[in-house]
DNA sequence: GTTGGAAACAACTTCTGGTTGTGGAAGTAG
DNA sequence: CTACTTCCACAACCAGAAGTTGTTTCCAAC
């Protein structure tokens, strides 16, 4: 109907609109007629030599070409072939997500999105070229043939705590003064990477990491947390949240050693797409530094 | 279609979708189906507990809330009622148009469209809400009851001539100068205020304005300047067109006197549109300002 | 007046897009 | 394990939207 409209007016004759879209002079008529009982106002002022736009429709043409061009973009987002480079992460909060943003933000001609798989198993949805790639902490021997891992960030972990809480004020803390206190991480599904993660570092430190419980959100976490003063829940750094802005929620950065998230990117091996290949070389360097002493699983790929 | 995904996948259920929408759960199942069959992916994975968007899906999301929006801004824009202002020029190219223009770049918040009637008649126009202010240069006895005119910009007009011009290389010209040259100026419509105003200045000096011919775009008219050595036309300072950059034509100013082609804004006698009080106190200082010892015809408003 | 072109109207046909009714898969309670 | 619930897909059916061909009206040009 809005191609119909937009076709009239610029071959400015029914007829012709109606030859350019493969139908009949009378279908089109119907169609401009639909469309100004539909918007109330005539668009084409009719002559007999023809038609053209009206105040109203000289109004409309543009928006109507503005349509057109961005149904025309949402199909091309989502066609197979030549979509744009689809990456996958974790959540849209963590710091990896934040550092795809800031390359989309420096080179806004690389056309990328940003996805969450639901999916335990990213490497059968790289593989299959559901997403281009994705962020995960995989262990080495579970990459699969065809996929590459690049180990790309390692976000330092911070506890945070609400104002009340015995260590809310000190400027850092040792993994193994944790011990004792309790740890809440509330939204990690068991089986995944994240939940082996976390199992692995309450082993190496004795701590009490409590995994479970029902996920309501960062907002009811955070509410939680700068109520209470035992619980504690781990981020990394530059993940984005609104803390610690609201609730006077601290931020307590974790060192000797330092644990540390390490961020693996999966692709498939071979891949040349140039956004990924720039994206890989946007984070090698622009990403936030390891400290001196850090701790990481040992499953995990050093590369 | 496009509403229906958007629905199902804010809603995360079928029939919460089609309870949304007033239609049948079975309804909803075949929208999406058809927009999945049409773009060739899946978009949302079914689960026993309700539907989320696939990848593909999170990806299409935005891109459909995308098209909603434009497609609203676009039925926005020609609602009886609430709609942007609606300016009419006699074509965009002229200073009133690129003034117009100006003014809604440094006040990107005021929404106004800019048209142009094909009418003679613009006063019956915006007396009838089709626009709702015209730019012409109407003599003040024309204006009818119910509508005010302010003259608002004096454009002092610029003989055009092509490199080979014996007028090419003056600083400037007197009217009375132009006897004997002929002036090309084609697309005016006979009847016109447009038509009259060149009338009465050829009347007045003497000039022999051929107003007549066939009119193929300022282009073609470009070209026969450029390489013509006895054909002229008269512009308005400020009009903007490809010249002189293109074809090396050049724009002598017209002094002693300095004709100017008065425009004259129509609008809706106690219109309190604030766009349009906003547009006129714009135009009434950023306009360009007159010179000394004008002409103009004797019939426009003096106001 | 006549002619020719453009768009609207009328009658008919097709098929899209809705409805109701039903079935299957997956979780959930007893 | 079984029964029940929830959620979505499939089938059959039906109305009306949207297409077709044929015809009429309007208007400008000759």
């Amino acid at each position: 109907m809005l191609r119909t409209f937009v076709t009239v007016a610029e071959t400015g004759q029914f007829h012709a609109a109606a030859d350019e879209l493969g139908i009949s002079q009378q279908a089109v008529s119907k169609r401009i007629a639909a469309l100004e009982r539909h918007l109330g106002v005539m668009l084409l002022v009719r002559t007999s030599r023809g038609s053209r736009p009206s105040p109203d429709g000289q109004v409309f043409l543009p928006h109507a070409k503005k349509v057109l061009a961005v149904v025309e973009q949402a199909e091309q987002a989502v066609r197979p072939g030549s979509r744009p480079l689809r990456v996958d992460v974790l959540n849209r909060r963590i710091s990896p997500a934040q550092a795809v943003y800031r390359f989309h933000r420096s080179h806004p001609e690389m056309e990328l999105d940003v996805v969450t798989l639901s999916t335990e198993n990213a490497a059968q949805a790289v593989l299959a070229g559901t997403v281009d790639a994705s962020f995960r902490a995989l262990p080495a021997d579970q990459v699969p043939a065809g996929i590459s891992a690049e180990r790309l960030m390692d976000a330092p972990l911070e506890l945070l705590v609400g104002p009340g809480h015995p260590l809310a004020d000190v400027p850092h803390v040792r993994p193994a003064e944790l011990a004792g206190h309790r740890i809440w991480i509330p939204g990690i599904m068991p089986g995944t990477e994240w939940a082996a993660f976390y199992r692995t570092l309450s082993e190496a430190f004795g701590l009490s990491i409590d995994a479970l419980g029902p996920d309501f959100g960062p907002e009811a976490l955070m509410d939680t947390l700068a109520d209470s003063d035992s619980l504690a829940t781990l981020v990394g750094r530059g993940d984005r949240y609104l803390w610690p802005q609201a609730h006077d929620l601290r931020r307590i950065p974790l060192r000797d050693p330092a644990p540390v998230y390490p961020h693996v990117l999966l692709f498939r091996s071979g891949d040349q797409h140039p956004v990924l290949t720039a994206l890989r070389a946007y984070l090698r360097t622009a990403g936030p530094r390891t400290p001196r002493d850090v701790w990481a699983p040992e499953w995990v790929e050093a590369v």
